[in-house]
DNA sequence: TCCCTGAGTTCGTGCGACGAACTCTGCCCT
DNA sequence: AGGGCAGAGTTCGTCGCACGAACTCAGGGA
């Protein structure tokens, strides 16, 4: 059907820093996987219920090939599965649902959508506010350490260097 | 120098669902602002201590000219600043720095980073922790509502939508 | 039989990424 | 003063991907 290879900006060219190897970063991988243009939106629509080729293609507007492609991509990457549904009076047909794998994506989403809210939704026009499906409280995000405090910003973080390369 | 209008995808197409309006997201706005290739590569750079053309593009391995077009966006969309600097020897050059609009982007690429490390390291080799200034725990992302529980993952939130269209 | 719809595939065009080569500026050395 | 050097771009030719429109294919219904 199509030949895909991972292709994994991680391994890209020779580095060779000073510093620790950012070839390696989390951040060049996970980009190399969902980082293309439509892969996050495709997404954000699966995590608001969107399971079928024409759904996606309706509310993202996305060209059909390019559609096609992000899909298939996303299928071979085991962030989204492929699942043959008949509805009543048609023929079967396939949705594409998210994986675990998948789902763990969310906190990315989440991000995007909190750092959108604050910096570009005119005058508080937040479209979409997420809540606690148990107590109805309004979610955000957090880092907090295993010490349990919640960290006020990235200034409290110290990134480290690990692996061998350390 | 260069002309840039923000073409924000937030008002393409003329999407009229039945579901709320999608096309305001602000995943989509968001993206439209750093989603290009580069930009969050940029941004983890910036926030490792990058700050000079030469050494992002050496780091990154980018092409030159991308690499200035990925930057003066990056300004003019207000994440990072301009600033002049005189190192002495030396005339007077300009290097890239965060600014607090920048700053608060850091939750994107701790969620890029944490769902890299969880599942594109292979035999937990993580190449960089993020550890608690203070205290030195490593730091974890984490869904809080405002009730004060922690969730356990995208299942325990609801999206609600918000706004005129609701 | 023809028509319709969902899910693609094909195709021509044009923009954007790429790497190499060129430019421009001001400091340093001789 | 002249030549060399480095940082920060700019220019250019190529090549690939994104785009939108048109075409295909399968099955169900009128």
């Amino acid at each position: 059907m199509r030949v895909r290879q991972v292709n994994s900006a991680r391994y890209a060219g020779a580095v060779s820093e000073a510093l620790w190897d950012r070839s390696r970063c989390s951040v060049a991988g996970t980009l190399a996987v969902i980082g293309e243009k439509w892969s996050l939106l495709v997404l954000r629509e699966a995590f608001l219920g969107v399971r079928r080729f024409a759904d996606f293609q309706r509310v993202l507007g996305a060209p059909r090939a390019v559609l096609t492609d992000r899909l298939a991509t996303l299928v071979d990457q085991g962030v989204l599965r492929r699942v043959p549904y008949q509805a009543p009076g048609e023929r079967q047909r396939h949705e594409y649902r998210l994986t675990q794998k998948g789902i763990d994506l969310h906190p990315v989403l989440v991000a995007l959508m909190a750092w959108g809210d604050r910096y570009l939704a005119e005058d508080d026009d937040v479209p979409l506010e997420l809540r606690h499906r148990d107590c109805g409280e309004p979610v955000h995000l957090a880092l907090v350490c295993d010490a349990g405090h919640e960290l006020s910003g990235a200034r409290e973080v110290r990134p480290v260097p690990r692996g061998p390369g350390a």
